[in-house]
RNA sequence: GGGCGAUUAGCUCAGUUGGCUAGAGCGCCUCGUUUACACCGAGGAGGUCACAGGUUCGAGUCCUGUAUCGCCCA
């Protein structure tokens, strides 16, 4: 048999997968054509990773889901499409390779220049861009490789682009001065979720600020406590409570409240904080009081070292149960700090750089303070701090100095301490907007602000099946607790902060623009400015709608108007060509060192111009805005969240009508892990529907984390990871598939203990035994196709009366059916882990274990072999095709042999069958299965079969009956099942080696026989020689049968259960003490007549 | 501090609306190389379902609390 040489006696994933790729990359399988009308489109997007690196084992497991779907879709027919590509990953990727290039050349990123800089991220993308797309196609992803994105791609930037431009048009993109996490060391912002807390040994600082001019009986002084002494710099006002009794009455009742509840050990240290809480009435409440009659009186305090007036106020902040009840405020330096300072509309005053250094302070009214100078300049968090306490001991103003913990946050970027830091920063608004506002704004389709829109989105009904859940038009999650979380997070209505400060990225498509003093100086009211302002708007207005009627890019921009200033608007484009003609505006300016000294500003260019309508637009500009610095494009670069916000539409070729975008928006499934719900999932819904006004995915199926068998995350620095590629090497793609889809449960966390492996290349890597689990699957199926292939030869296609087969035969079809819907509902559910264990145990328990095992004398006994060949083939091409999914590779090169061996094969008139050249297009098996082969009178029989055979096993092993001698049996079972189970007895016969057998309602039990009885059978092995080990067996089951009848006893002795339960429920107990009573006779007769 | 989840066999996990003796894989023990597979086959042992209450005729499953662990958000 010629064939089989090519197929070792274990499988060989290597030799194997790299041929079955290419085939089907040949083949172009995993390209769907938009134009083909044929099927229900079918669309995943993949979750861009990061180009920061390589794949790690969560993608394994995410990117092995979506595969078993996109694949199990497509064989079902539907036109499927698996949209790969890869993120940009903003700070993570500029952070890496800055600190790369710092190791190796000792260089910033200043040293290097922007467009340097830029251009070895594009390097470094290339590089891990590719080896991610690598590894996705070694795992057998069927993505569409031929429309891979990136999300700095021309494509995505032009969706961003729009997206920015609707949204500034709309008012929703905003420029603010917010408290933002500061970044000292990357000089960026960065987001909270990139912000790690760690707990280390600090100070709890106590000072006093001098009271100016206390009225009689104030005191002289207030005390306040901080734990960054040099933030005092910055303080704008001192707070007190406004009600501090009213606030310790609270407290109390809280307190008391918690002592009646308390458990009796507890109850102690909550009564010291009650006695604590009346020693502090006594003490410090007179003086809080005091000091918010201060508040109230507008008494001002005198700020140390600089000398600034500062108001006490009187702010529900500052706790009267802590410290000594007074907290300073800062609001340019403290998150608390900034809300009491919008409460109290309190000047800012920052003190830092952005490179984390005290910066030359501006007191309120404009001036620079003169008693800054000494500390401008010095490390903020180290040399101000040290230099600042100094003085103030030096003043005497330090009462005391406390050792505490405390809280500080990291950049997990560049692993420093984060500042919050006042800066100003592009931000989405997220939260409701006045009606009028709102209605106004057609993506926020009748909703009142963004966030709402996205919350109202998601469905909370109960849907049946995909079909249903895609008619409803809304967000379906799985499991359905991740809802809570989407919607808890949009329902904060937090405004989203969009600029970074970085060079790698999507660059904000803004200029700022300050009209020059010559038509803005002089004018004396605010109106006057206002009104003039509104003018040269209007001018500039024009002058870039000529500009875009001459560069055919008419309507690309937008005007805003900047709030505070009188001079300066924001300009934004929606296309790459406006912002190359804003760009060329600003080359053609002359720099402002041109500029006349005496005073009034004359354009400057460096170019004989024309007279063509783009350089008259040109001239205008110029004319209003004079030189360079007047004409700012906006160096940051948006957030990474934004571009993969779009990621549904964007890679579809949005905004453009494309074929794409008509035929594949909106995506079937979206799969992810539950951390970037809030980051990603949220945005994405919120801009499919302002953009496009349909949800991006009806489904979000987020799968469970894997952890290291301590249940850590894997993390790089723990080592504890895998890289997929490793384990393909040493185990298989399909393996690693297979072990990732059976981990795939409902829970949130999966374990999987790694250890580290020695390759015989002397290389090591974590790999995980788990991966066995796929592996030797692999082998079974491998080995089982291959005992198949040896007796298929000569298959023929008959049409056969199922009713007369064999009743294995019958048994397997049935098992066929069954397998069929059971493994499809449970995808249907995205319940994975239960899909591949029924198509297992379908596969390896009754085909491998029971079928093929009755079916090999058939073939070599040649005794209804034409049936069992054309069974077998049957059953065997039911499997590679339900097994697809999950082990592509394997099923298809074993697909390839049964091609060749059986090229029409299936059930003619019950289940026809395609066969096309490869697997991955063939029909997947029905979804409501084949329902002329479902026989469950046969599947009972069998059951009775199986049940007797195992019997007999058990027995002969516990008795030591030698393998190869047979026994004789006898089987009593009730009446109406004699003459089935006499008709196949043959199968118990083959199986557990049994000689003579006897089937009857009514057999003896022979002489020295053994006995097992199981429900209704009793089961006697002849001759067993051993009788103690017999007797010591039967006394066993005598107890295990005496403990469950006492139970059942008890239970239908118990009236309220006979007569409360529901009927069938009784009937069962009934039924089932019967049994066992009857099993109990035989046990004891058995014992009986052992002697 | 708020929210979510987990706790079931030595390990990793199933266990649908409460209802037969709580299951699987791995590991362990016994037996077995009968020409598909030892990455295999047959059989077996192994569980107070974290703990304490409650609801119910009946709780691994529902409720309350406690403990331990993890994640997310402040």
């Amino acid at each position: 048999m010629a064939l089989l040489d090519d197929l070792s006696t274990t499988y060989d994933p290597q030799s194997v997968e790299t041929p079955i790729r290419r085939a089907w990359e040949d083949g172009g399988f995993f390209r769907p054509d938009p134009a083909d009308a044929d099927g229900e489109a079918y669309t995943i997007v993949i979750p861009p990773p990061n180009v920061t690196g390589a794949l790690h084992g969560g993608h394994a497991l995410n990117n092995t889901l979506q595969d078993i779907l996109i694949r199990w879709r497509r064989m079902q027919g539907r036109n499927t499409l698996w949209m790969p590509g890869t993120d940009h990953a903003g700070i993570a990727t500029q952070a890496v390779v800055e600190r790369t290039i710092f190791e190796k050349e000792k260089k910033t990123r200043h040293d290097l220049g922007r467009e340097e800089m830029v251009k070895r991220i594009w390097e470094w993308k290339e590089q891990y861009g590719n080896r991610i797309i690598e590894q996705l196609k070694l795992m057998g992803c069927s993505c569409d490789w031929s429309r891979t994105r990136f999300t700095l791609d021309e494509t995505c930037a032009k969706a961003v682009r729009h997206t920015f431009f609707r949204l500034f048009r709309d008012g929703l993109i905003v420029r603010g001065k917010r408290l933002v996490n500061w970044d000292t060391h990357l000089q960026t912002a960065v987001a909270d979720d990139e912000v790690y807390h760690e707990t280390v040994k600090g100070h709890f600082y106590h000072f006093k600020y001098p009271v100016i001019d206390p009225q009689a009986g104030e005191p002289e002084f207030v005390h306040i406590a901080t734990t960054r002494p040099e933030t005092m710099l910055g303080d704008t006002a001192v707070a007190v409570h406004p009600d501090p009794a009213g606030a310790l009455d609270k407290l109390e009742q809280q307190l008391k409240d918690e002592l009646a509840a308390a458990p009796v050990k507890e109850r102690a240290a909550v009564q010291k904080q009650l006695d604590e809480l009346a020693e502090r009435r006594k003490t410090m409440l007179p003086l809080l009081l005091k000091l918010r009659d201060m508040a109230g009186d507008g008494r001002m305090l005198n700020l140390p070292l600089v000398d600034r007036p500062i108001p006490l106020i009187a702010d529900e902040w500052a706790k009267p149960e802590l410290g000594s009840g007074c907290v300073k405020i800062t609001p340019a330096h403290d998150a608390n700090d900034y809300e009491v300072g919008q409460r109290h509309r309190l000047p800012m005053v920052n003190v830092m750089t952005s490179d984390g250094r005290v910066a030359r302070i501006v007191e309120p009214d404009g001036s620079v303070n003169p008693n800054s100078s000494k500390y401008e300049g010095q490390k903020f968090a180290t040399d101000a701090r040290k230099k600042v306490l100094a003085d103030l001991e030096a003043l005497g103003l330090i009462e005391k100095i406390e050792d505490r913990m405390i809280e500080i946050g990291h950049s997990d970027r560049s692993k420093t301490p984060i500042e919050p830091y006042l800066s100003d920063q592009w931000f989405v608004r997220m939260g409701d907007l006045p009606a009028a506002e709102a209605a106004k704004i057609e993506g926020l389709r009748g909703r009142a602000g963004l966030a709402q829109l996205a919350m109202d989105m998601v469905c909370q009904k109960e849907h049946g099946d995909a079909a249903e859940r895609k008619a409803c038009g809304k967000v379906h999650f799985f499991p359905e607790r991740y809802a809570k979380t989407y919607l808890d997070w949009l329902g904060e209505k937090r405004d989203w902060c969009i600029s970074r400060q970085l060079w790698w990225g999507h660059q904000i498509p803004i200029f700022k623009v300050t009209f020059s003093d010559r038509h803005t100086g002089g004018l004396g009211s605010t109106s006057a400015i206002q009104q003039r302002r509104d003018e040269l708007i209007q001018q500039l207005k024009d002058a870039l709608q000529e500009l875009g009627v001459a560069a055919n890019c008419k309507d690309d921009f937008c005007i805003q108007p900047i709030e505070e200033s009188s001079a300066c608007c924001f300009v934004c484009t929606r296309s790459k060509e406006a912002l190359q003609q804003l760009r060329d505006v600003y080359d053609s300016l002359g720099s402002a060192k041109h500029v006349e000294p005496h005073g009034v500003d004359a354009p400057v260019t460096r170019k004989i111009w024309s007279d063509d309508p783009r350089d008259t637009a040109f001239r205008k500009i110029f004319d209003l805005v004079v030189n360079k610095d007047h004409f700012v494009e906006d160096p940051d670069v948006l957030d990474t969240w934004f571009s993969s916000a779009l990621w549904p539409h964007s890679t579809m070729g949005w905004p453009e009508d494309t074929d794409l975008m008509r035929r594949y928006y909106p995506g079937s499934v979206l799969s992810t892990a539950r951390e970037i719900i809030t980051l990603w999932v949220a945005r994405m819904v919120l801009t499919g529907m302002y953009n496009i006004g349909q949800v991006p995915f009806h489904d979000v199926y987020i799968h469970a984390v894997i952890q290291d068998g301590q249940g850590r995350p894997f993390k790089k620095t723990l080592g504890n990871g895998f890289d997929p590629v490793d384990i393909i090497d040493t185990y298989g793609a399909d393996a690693l598939r297979y072990t990732m889809a059976s981990l795939a449960t409902e829970t949130q966390d999966i374990r999987m203990p790694m250890k580290k492996v020695k390759l015989d290349d002397g290389r090591e890597l974590q790999s995980s035994e788990r991966f066995e689990l796929g592996r030797n699957f692999c082998n079974k199926l491998w080995n089982a196709a291959r005992f198949a292939f040896m007796n298929l030869e000569g298959v023929t296609m008959d049409k056969l009366d199922i009713a007369t087969l064999p009743v294995e035969d019958r048994w397997i079809l049935s098992r066929v059916h069954r397998a069929t819907v059971e493994v499809q509902d449970a995808l249907e559910r995205f319940q994975f882990s239960r899909a591949v264990s029924l198509a297992r145990d379908f596969f390896w328990d009754s085909l491998c274990d029971w079928y093929l095992e009755l079916a090999k004398p058939r073939f070599n006994e040649n005794r209804r072999a034409a049936e069992a060949r054309q069974v077998l083939a049957f059953a065997l091409d039911q499997s590679l095709r339900l097994l697809h999914p999950f082990v592509p590779f394997i099923t298809e090169r074993l697909w390839e042999s049964l091609n060749k061996l059986a090229p029409r094969r299936g059930l003619p008139g019950i289940a026809e069958l395609d066969t096309p050249e490869a697997l991955l297009v063939a029909s997947y098996p029905p979804a409501e299965g084949w329902p002329a082969l479902a026989a469950p009178e046969v599947d009972a029989i069998f059951d009775d079969l199986q049940t007797a055979t195992r019997a007999v096993r058990d027995i002969r092993q516990k008795q030591n009956v030698p393998p190869k001698q047979s026994v004789d049996v006898s089987i009593k079972v009730p009446a109406d099942r004699v003459a089935s189970l006499e008709h196949e007895a043959k199968v118990i016969k083959q199986l557990a080696k049994v000689g003579e057998l006897t089937i009857g309602a009514d057999v003896p039990r022979p002489n020295n026989a053994a006995t097992l009885v199981i429900g209704d059978m009793q089961i006697f092995v002849a001759d067993v020689i051993d009788t103690a080990a017999e007797r010591k067996r039967l006394e066993a089951e005598l107890a295990n049968l005496d403990k469950q009848i006492k139970g059942i006893e008890s239970k239908l002795g118990n009236e309220s259960f006979t007569a409360r339960a529901p009927a069938d429920i009784v009937d069962r107990e009934r039924q089932r003490l019967a049994e066992l009573q009857g099993q109990r006779e035989t046990v004891v007769s058995t014992m009986n007549e052992l002697g």
